[in-house]
DNA sequence: AACGGGATGGTT
DNA sequence: ACCATCCCGTTG
């Protein structure tokens, strides 16, 4: 048995949507005061770094969406609506992309997790980008920490065998209304804390 | 300084 | 379908 190291930049610095399919079963994990939380990776989406208008960075470089334009496998987390969403910046530097983490299956931490949300239903916990952000204890200090050093906030292999009957399926991105629709959300099929309308989750 | 719109989430 | 909430980018 080997020890779970975190994913290195090779793994981010690769084509986005290929990063984002790629991380459905890896385990997202958290230490941040003193609380371990960690999840599997359910539901993700890719903005990509060119011809992508729902893209942060498709426009301009701004304060914002700078470390977007940094090198792969650094967090962007931004606020929106009063809470926070979580990304890893993906391809070479300048390119400004990244993948949204919208959902996880949980592993550890449950009761950090509960006592952070502030409720106990299941699928209230850590489906949907906000929620999980709550859930790991991810805000605004996270953004721009390096995700390859194994501290704070890192990804790493998921269970393995566990995890090896699963289906990936693709679908528009949620929320995405602007940019034409394109099959850019990965999800696991059928697992229960994927976001969504049911119809959007099987 | 003012304004409008979100990669949200919970309620009606 | 509605809206609480607030940050950010744009405009004046």
């Amino acid at each position: 048995m080997t020890q779970p190291a975190p994913l290195n930049q090779t793994f981010y610095k690769a084509n986005t949507a290929q990063v984002a399919r790629n991380l459905i079963g890896k385990t997202l994990v958290s230490v941040i005061d003193r609380k371990l939380v960690s999840g599997t990776i359910v539901e993700t989406e890719a903005y990509l770094p060119s011809n992508d208008s729902a893209c942060h960075a498709s426009k301009h470089r701004t304060q914002r969406t700078e470390v977007m334009f940094g090198p792969a496998g650094f967090a962007y987390v931004y606020p929106i609506h009063a809470k926070y969403c979580f990304n890893i910046v993906t391809e070479s530097i300048e390119q400004g992309c990244a993948v949204l983490i919208r959902a996880l299956e949980p592993i550890s931490g449950r009761t950090t997790i509960e006592r952070r949300r502030g409720v106990q239903d299941p699928r209230r916990l850590t489906t949907g980008p906000a929620n999980l952000c709550q859930s790991l204890g991810i805000d605004r200090s996270t953004n721009g920490h390096d995700l390859t050093l194994g501290k704070k906030v890192w990804i790493e292999e998921g269970l393995g065998l566990t995890e090896s009957g699963i289906t990936i399926k693709t679908s528009r991105r949620i929320g995405v209304t602007s940019a034409k629709a394109r099959l850019l959300r990965f999800y696991s099929a059928g697992n229960p804390y994927v976001s969504g309308p049911l119809s959007t989750r099987t």
